[in-house]
DNA sequence: TAGGCCATCTGGTCCT
DNA sequence: AGGACCAGATGGCCTA
């Protein structure tokens, strides 16, 4: 729903009401009209851009309520993990590897209730790829978002309330 | 009610 | 010259 929008102080409340000086003040606004138009327009396309990025996003189910600034770290974690994993598959003992360095370097924590464990189901081991073992776990949530702010640094929470209990993913 | 987030307006600068 | 891009300012909406 597109919000309200105040009338513009330095334009329209200043000039008299005069249907001359309205028509000319309408005239002489114009090309700055259509430069907000343009403007706006561009703003979609740039938070329908976020807004994909965020569906690209695993544990991130599609009606999660993410900030731009959340989306683009989650995004920047997200990759750093990928490149990782990229990096281990090269090296000697790739399966051994591999799931370790899932367990290791996926940025999110998954928290129980009570404890916190990292992928603390078979998606880490036994999956082909966490990200559509999380994709299909994160429809099946219900979920809030939370933003702590402390000691200079943030972090990110997703609860999800799965059929097993409440649990959490959250990156730092 | 304060703070965070967002959409919008605006003027300046860069690019084609 | 006109459009794209950018950053600052502003005000509405929402939540803790």
């Amino acid at each position: 729903m597109p919000r309200k929008r105040r009338a513009s102080t330095s334009s329209l409340e200043e000039y008299p009401s005069d249907e001359k000086y309205m028509k000319d003040d309408i005239d002489s606004r114009a090309p700055r009209n259509a430069a907000n138009a343009r403007e706006r327009a561009r703003m979609r396309v740039l938070s329908k851009a976020f807004g994909r990025l965020k569906t690209s996003l695993p544990w991130v189910p599609s009606d999660t309520k993410l900030s731009k600034l959340d989306t683009l770290r989650l995004a920047s974690t997200y990759i750093a993990h990928l490149r990782a994993v990229l990096r281990d598959d090269g090296e000697a003992h790739p399966e051994t590897t591999k799931s370790l360095s899932l367990a290791l370097s996926w940025p999110f924590a998954i928290q129980n209730n009570n404890a916190t464990a990292l992928m603390n189901n078979s998606c880490n081991v036994s999956s082909s790829t966490s990200s559509s073992c999380n994709q299909y776990r994160g429809q099946q949530a219900t979920h809030d978002i939370q933003n702590f702010h402390h000691s200079g640094h943030q972090s990110v929470s997703t609860r999800h309330n799965l059929q097993g209990g409440e649990q959490q993913l959250s990156y730092f």
